[in-house]
DNA sequence: CTGGATCCGGCACGATACTG
DNA sequence: CAGTATCGTGCCGGATCCAG
């Protein structure tokens, strides 16, 4: 049973020995992160930022089912959690450049991993729930 | 800046020339797949049940944060997707032991290099949101 | 022990209108 | 072009009680 895995860490599996102090915090890192870009299009935007950087509305134009307040909320979480950068460009129309940070970058390599998982496997999954 | 990236799959730049046909469906497979485990918990049982079998309150006890509703609902909808198996032993006290099916093991595998991404950067991404 | 049923608050998300 | 402001809603998710 356990032949093939890859050791997976023990990260989930700690014990909370104080009943949370304060109120409650992100218990493992791995809730944390799911909780940052397991929204609707974090991961999208990171996966699309991946390939190269875009413009506000050309990513807008890009990802097709965004409205332009998730889209710029999404932008800027990504932004405080150091993912993503964004440059102004002040020519004469305004122009916003996002590319990833070198975190976001190394971000995408597990990401990616994730995504072709879900290539594969997306017949093979129930498609109609 | 391309040189050590593992070919990041251009599964998300596709286009949708019909404006979705009826009412709005799954974009792409990575959407689709964050969708089903993106939410609290899905995540932390496919590790957990990575590591070995559990019965039902052996997860509730060892999540620690989870309450019975979201646990029951997680583990069905896991199953639901194929995910998860759910064995039911008659014995006196009823027992229930749930454990991963192949496909839940093959996603093992790129969800641990998201959870050990998480660990590595839990410290120089910003703590306190 | 393994759940199901119900009530309920918060927020994720979308649509629309407006701004510099 | 690149956003901000506001409103409305669905459903995620916790607490609690009930059941086989």
């Amino acid at each position: 049973m356990s032949g093939t895995n890859t050791d997976v860490p023990a990260v989930i599996a700690h014990e909370l020995p104080n009943p949370v102090p304060h109120d409650e915090l992100a218990a493992c890192p791995v809730t944390d992160l799911f909780r940052r870009i397991g929204d609707k299009w974090s991961m999208l935007v990171v996966i699309m930022l991946g390939k190269r950087p875009y413009r506000y509305n050309e990513l807008h134009r890009s990802i097709e089912g965004v409205s332009q307040r998730m889209l710029t909320r999404t932008l800027r979480t990504l932004e405080e959690d150091g993912l993503v950068r964004r440059e102004v460009f002040p020519s004469v129309p305004p122009s916003v450049e996002y590319s990833l940070t070198p975190l976001g970058v190394s971000l995408l390599e597990p990401l990616s991993a994730l995504a072709e998982w879900a290539v594969k496997n997306a017949t093979s999954a129930v498609p109609t729930r």
